[in-house]
DNA sequence: CTGAAAGCGCTTACAG
DNA sequence: CTGAAAGCGCTTACAG
C-alpha cells in the first residue's frame, strides 16, 4: 500500500565528504558538546548548509535509546482545560527540546492498542491527562524504565505520579461558601464517578455539608459530559424539591447546566439557583456566564507534570512522586455571596472564611 | 544531563532465541504479509509474549524510510474549532496506522525551528492549520518529498495542498441574509488580516453588500483574538454610526463580541445589532448565544487532508491539490430574520435565499 | 582533536 | 518458507 518514494534525504556520510573530514566529525559537529575544532565544524557547517543537511532524529535515537519524544494522552478535548493545557505542555515540551506525540481517546482496559503504540515508539515519558492507566500497563512502563505521570488525576495505590491540586478541600470550600450563602437545599452534579477528582470533590462537599447538618444532597451524574450534564440538570430541575443550591464537578458541565436552569427552566441566577464549578475555565469567565468556580493553577500543574518527567528521564529513577497544589474559590455572579469572606486578590475576588 | 538509564527493551534477537527461530523470522512474523510459515509465527508469538517483546518503531523508520508520523502545526487551540479539529484528525490517523505529532505556534518565518524539528523526524507529512509555509519552506518539503497539507487556509501561489470551504460565498450569503433582514448599516470584525480566510470571507461581503448599494462598512481589526475582538466592537458600540449587523469573521470571536454588546453596552440582540459568525463552533449552540453561524464542515474537511496527505504518502506524487468543500448558513437567534429564504432541513434552519 | 570501526534494532534482497 | 548477511544513519568508545 506503501508504494510512493520517499528521498532518503542528506547524510550525514555525503556531508563528510563534501567538507573532506570524516563522517564522525560531522556527528559531532551535531552533538552539544562534543569534541570538535573550530575549523572543522565550521567546513562541515558549510558543506551541510550547501546540501540542507539536517541530522536524522530517527537514527540517533536507535543510538542513543532515547527518542525525544514524549507522549500525551488526553481522553478528550471538549472541555477548554485540556486545549489550554495541551498548549502549555507544548512549550515547556519544546522548550526542553521535547516533541509531543498526540494520544486521544482513553486507556483504560489492558493491552490498548494505544499503549502498545507509545510503547513501540519508545517514548521518553508518558502523560495521561484526564484518564488513567491499569496496574498491569503502569507496571510494564517501570519495567521499560518509562515515566509516567498522571494529570489532573490520581490512582488509589499511588504507584504512578501524579499532579493534583486539593480537590477535597476544593470541594469542602465550596460547600462553606454555599452555607454561608445561606442556602437549604444542596445539589450535586457529578463528573465520572470512578474519577479521583469526582471522588475528592464529592467528598469534601458532602463532608462539610454533613457537618453543617446538612445530609440531604440531590444527585445527578454529568460524566464531565455536556449532554449527560444537561439530561441530569434537567431531570433535577424538574424536582419539587429542586436544589437553591448547586455544585457541578467541573465548569465545562456548569456552562451547560446554567443554559439549561435560564433558558429551559426559567430560573434566574443567582436568585432561583447559585451554581458553583470548578477549573474556572474560560467559559466560566465569560460574561455571559460568570461563574464561580474552583480554580486549578494549570499552569503551575503542567510545570510540575513536566519537572517530575524530566527528573525521573534524567536521573533514571522512576519513583511516584505525588505534587498537589492549591486553587482558590473564585467569586463571580453565579452565586448568591456570603456576608463575609469574599476578599480581592490582584483585581480577583476570592472566598477566603473567616477574611473579609 | 540525561543521566538515566532507560532499558533499552526486548528485542527481535533475544525473541529469536527463545523461538529457535532465526531473527529475519521474528521481523516477518511481525510484518504483515511477509512469508512465514504458521507454525514458526506460533513458536514466535508465544516467545514474544513471554518476554514482553514489541517491535521498535524507530528502527523499522530507519529502515523504511517511514516515520509513520504525521506532524500537525496549530498556531493555537483557544478556538474549540481547533481542538475539534486535532480530535478528529487523532481519530482518522490513528485508523490509518498514523501518529500525530503536535507542535503548536506559528510557523512564518522562515528556517524556524519547529520546521527543523520536523524535518530531523522525517516524519511522513505535515499539516499545518490556521498557519501557512513560507514558500521556500515549502519547497524543501517538496525537494524532501514530503507532502503538506493547508488546513483552512491556502496561499496565493496554489503551490501547496489545501483544504477549505467556500468563504467566499460564506461571505455573501451573510452580507445577503442580512441585507434581507432588512439591516441598514453594515460592520465587520476581521480575523488576521493577511490570512487567507478572512481575505476571502471579507471579499464576499464585500461585493454582495456593494451590489446592493450598501459602500460603507464599519471595520474593526479582531486578528481571530478574543481580547482584541472586545476591543474592536467597544470602539465599534461607542461610533455615532454604530451598525445594526455585524459580520464577526469567526464564531469564537462573535462570542466575546456579543458579550461585550450586551453586557457592556447593553445592546439587545437581535433588536438592537445582529451578530453573524462563522465556523458553527460549539460555543455558538449554546443556548446563552445561539449565533447565526456560517458552517464549515469540520469533519468532511478532516477526512479530505487525511485523504489527499495519505494518497500523496502512498503515490509519492506530490501535487497540489485543492478540496474546497461548502458550509450552510446555520440560523439561530443573534440576527434578525429575513421574510423569506429560513428552511429547516434535518432540524436544523437554514438561510437559503430563493426558498421559503 | 580526529578517524576507523562497531553497533543500535530492525527490513529486505538473496540463495537455498 | 527460512536463514545469513547487508545496511538504514547515526553515536561513541578506542587508538592515535
Amino acid at each position: 500500500m506503501d508504494g510512493g518514494v520517499k528521498k532518503s534525504g542528506v547524510t550525514s556520510s555525503q556531508v563528510a565528504r563534501r567538507a573532506g573530514v570524516s563522517q564522525s566529525a560531522v556527528s559531532r559537529t551535531f552533538t552539544p558538546g562534543a569534541s570538535i575544532s573550530p575549523k572543522t565544524r565550521e567546513k562541515v557547517m558549510a558543506a551541510a548548509q550547501e546540501l540542507g543537511y539536517r541530522p536524522n532524529a530517527i537514527a540517533r535515537s536507535l543510538i542513543t535509546n532515547r527518542s525525544r519524544i514524549i507522549a500525551v494522552v488526553m481522553a478528550y478535548l471538549e472541555n477548554l482545560f485540556y486545549p489550554d493545557v495541551l498548549e502549555e505542555l507544548g512549550r515547556l515540551l519544546v522548550k526542553e527540546n521535547y516533541r509531543l506525540l498526540l494520544f486521544t481517546g482513553h486507556m483504560d482496559r489492558d493491552s490498548d492498542p494505544v499503549f502498545d503504540q507509545l510503547m513501540q515508539y519508545r517514548v521518553d515519558g508518558i502523560i495521561l491527562a484526564s484518564t488513567t492507566l491499569s496496574s498491569h500497563l503502569s507496571e510494564e512502563c517501570a519495567t521499560a524504565g518509562i515515566p509516567v505521570v498522571l494529570f489532573n488525576r490520581t490512582t488509589e495505590r499511588d504507584a504512578v505520579s501524579s499532579v493534583t491540586t486539593r480537590n477535597r478541600e476544593g470541594g469542602r470550600r465550596i460547600a462553606e461558601f454555599l452555607i454561608a450563602g445561606g442556602h437549604r437545599r444542596f445539589g450535586y452534579i457529578s463528573g465520572v464517578e470512578s474519577s479521583s477528582t469526582n471522588r475528592d470533590r464529592f467528598a469534601g462537599y458532602r463532608e462539610a455539608l454533613a457537618e453543617a447538618g446538612h445530609d440531604d444532597i440531590v444527585i445527578g451524574v454529568g460524566n464531565y459530559d455536556r449532554a449527560e450534564a444537561e439530561a441530569a440538570a434537567r431531570e433535577m430541575f424538574s424536582r419539587p424539591d429542586r436544589p437553591d443550591a448547586l455544585f457541578v464537578a467541573n465548569d465545562h458541565m456548569a456552562v451547560a447546566v446554567m443554559d439549561v436552569a435560564r433558558y429551559e427552566f426559567g430560573l434566574s441566577i443567582p436568585n432561583d439557583l447559585s451554581i458553583v464549578g470548578y477549573d474556572d475555565v474560560g467559559p466560566a469567565r465569560w460574561a455571559s456566564y460568570g461563574i464561580t468556580s474552583m480554580s486549578q493553577p494549570m499552569k503551575r500543574m503542567v510545570e510540575a507534570t513536566v519537572n517530575i518527567l524530566m527528573g525521573q528521564i534524567s536521573s533514571g529513577e522512576i519513583e511516584a512522586e505525588h505534587r498537589i497544589l492549591s486553587g482558590d474559590l473564585i467569586v463571580r455572579t453565579s452565586a448568591r455571596l456570603p456576608k463575609t469572606g469574599v476578599v480581592e486578590i490582584d483585581g480577583r475576588r476570592i472566598y477566603k472564611p473567616g477574611k473579609s
